[in-house]
DNA sequence: TCGTGGGATGTGTACGGTCACATCCAGCTC
DNA sequence: GAGCTGGATGTGACCGTACACATCCCACGA
């Protein structure tokens, strides 16, 4: 009958007051930093908490606050990626400085697949969700379940800016296709992403403009899946045609199977045929040759997104912010057409 | 005063009840599936659910049992890798599979930052908890804050077996150097990870347990970063040194930038130098020449993590499983030491 | 001296579920 | 028909916290 609090239960907010002397109230106080206290009896009340190890109850202060200070990321792919992982990570790094959790989501970006996860986010109680890697088909779906709370889309550039967050990908295609054209290609292939990824559609849709803007051929696009293996796959065909002298990818790792491709296949780059990529993964300055990329900033757009959410949460409005700019990476995939293949030197960064 | 449910409050379980007609307690009961229901209650109810859109509070719920129905990954690396996403993506496909949902927190790996990851997935009043990546002094901080949740380990095989899952990176070791004594090479170095990992001590003790087992010298392992910049500057000092004949580099991304370093500095491989990986990443078989590696199943690991997890919330007993085996992936990267470069043929896959 | 104001602290209640227990009623046995 | 049994359902209490409000006390000025 005796109060003991050496019971196995956790210690809650009552134990902590009587044992500091004071109600539950005023430890309650303590724990959202009220101004009202005494500086003494806020400071026996801290003793106590960390003499017996007291964690405020995060299911009990959900329940009456309505809010779990946590964020959900829906990741619409299950492929491993340096972007997405990347992002994830500066989105978790910066929720916790806000004091957020963060819970995740990830899924094949079927429907019904993406409807579970929503559910499985919304089972968790987030407070806002940030999308990760979104194809065209989950926006829309995303729109189709009106969700309640903020929500945030990476990669979802133009199209969608008043709710997104993105690197400029129409700049960044541009920028690869105005570096080919400013070497002297006139026949440039693009090997695109999936049709589905608002990405790809957007790098896409950079490419071709600037490449009418020069009044050059436009070569039908290549759809590829972002992979290696199928850069690999495209690069095979693509030795037998003798009818462009560059290639634009849209992901760096294409870019690495399409130059496998190309060595296999006895094609010099960037001697016959000069390649860019896309993304500047860490390994692609270690590319047989060093790749010409384009940089985009992924903790960056993390990091933006979670600013985007806990403005919104905080009730402000949200300034449309300037895409983040991506940039040329120089390297070796790249050169004049019909110049002779990269010398050694070059390739050292 | 008339009951309205068309506040802008989210239905609870009373809402459902007052439509469906019975008590709150009958709701109850059909959400945590109780056997003693009349079918068509269950329905009337399930049906007043889907009608008005009603979702179980966690909050309210993980109140009264005390369970969160939530693991949490600790992740202790910021960098981006190919292992850790496939395991944690694997971790979430399964622990949702289970109805448990996933709150990550990522951390450097210094003990402060570490601590306060815990704190992190504390506050989420997570059930159990899967650590990624283990170094060294994460696990001997894990097991000082002596949490009193389950908590499973991933890659920290042999030496904590009990709770961890794990590929048998010792196993590993030896074949990838057994294939390269195998292949007449005597003089091998090894490129290790980081000291502190665990998986890297284990992976350099498997090569020199190989190398010592066949009465071979043995070269004082290079300590690396995983990074490919580590391997391309190893690979640079390497080149000066005619002393050796193949090199087992502990991670894939070290042997890119290792390839990198030799192609530049005129050394072929497998011609002069063989060169085998380790984890085989998607991209190893386009590297140049296609790397000889030794495959890990990242995603056998995560669900295995999240098998032993969840039995142990169960408060079933693990029975220790056998770690997972890992497998040679032979492609062009090595051959016979002094052996002609490798031809076009081979690299096919 | 007393009313007043405000800082410091305590009390009641609600949040949305689950659990233990109570109740009800139909069907069965004797 | 009374008593028993067990399935179906309802009632009260409680989980740990935050918020609104009440209370207390002391300093201050009229």
């Amino acid at each position: 009958m005796t109060v003991d609090s050496s019971a196995d239960r956790a210690p809650n907010i009552r134990d902590v007051a009587r044992l500091a002397g004071v109600s539950y109230q005023t430890v309650s106080r303590v724990l959202n930093d009220s101004p009202s206290l005494r500086p003494e009896t806020r400071q026996r009340v801290l003793d106590i908490i960390d003499e017996i190890g007291y964690r405020p109850n995060q299911a009990a202060r959900a329940l009456v606050t309505s809010r779990s200070q946590n964020i959900g990321v829906l990741i619409a792919t299950r492929a491993a990626t340096y972007g997405v992982q990347t992002m994830l990570f500066a989105i978790e790094a910066a929720a916790r400085d806000a004091g957020y959790g963060i819970a995740v989501a990830t899924t094949p970006s079927d429907d019904q697949s993406v409807r579970a996860a929503i559910d499985q986010l919304a089972g968790q109680a987030v407070e806002a969700v940030v999308v990760v890697a979104p194809q065209v088909r989950v926006f829309d779906l995303l729109t189709a379940v009106r969700m309640r709370i903020p929500c945030v889309l990476l990669d979802s550039t133009r199209r969608h800016q008043a709710r997104g967050v993105a690197v400029d990908q129409f700049e960044g295609a541009r920028l690869a296709t105005r570096h080919l054209i400013g070497l002297g290609h006139r026949r440039i292939v693009h090997l695109a992403g999936p049709r589905d990824w608002i990405e790809a559609e957007e790098r896409m849709q950079g490419y071709l403009r600037e490449v009418s803007d020069a009044d050059l051929i436009i070569e039908p696009p290549i759809l590829g899946d972002w992979t290696a293996d199928f850069g690999y796959r495209a690069g095979q065909e693509l030795v037998n045609r003798h009818d462009f002298t560059a290639v634009f990818c849209s992901s760096d790792l294409m870019a690495l199977g399409l130059l496998h491709a190309f060595r296999e296949g006895g094609v010099r780059v960037p001697g016959d045929i000069s390649v860019v990529g896309f993304d500047d993964v860490p390994e692609s300055a270690h590319f047989w040759p060093p790749l010409t990329t384009i940089r985009q900033d992924f903790a960056e757009v993390g990091r933006r997104a979670v600013g985007l959410i806990l403005a919104e949460l905080a009730g402000e409005d949200n300034p449309p912010a300037p895409p983040i700019r991506p940039q040329l990476v120089l390297r070796s995939s790249t050169g004049p057409p019909g110049a002779p293949t990269v010398d050694m030197e070059r390739s050292r960064r």
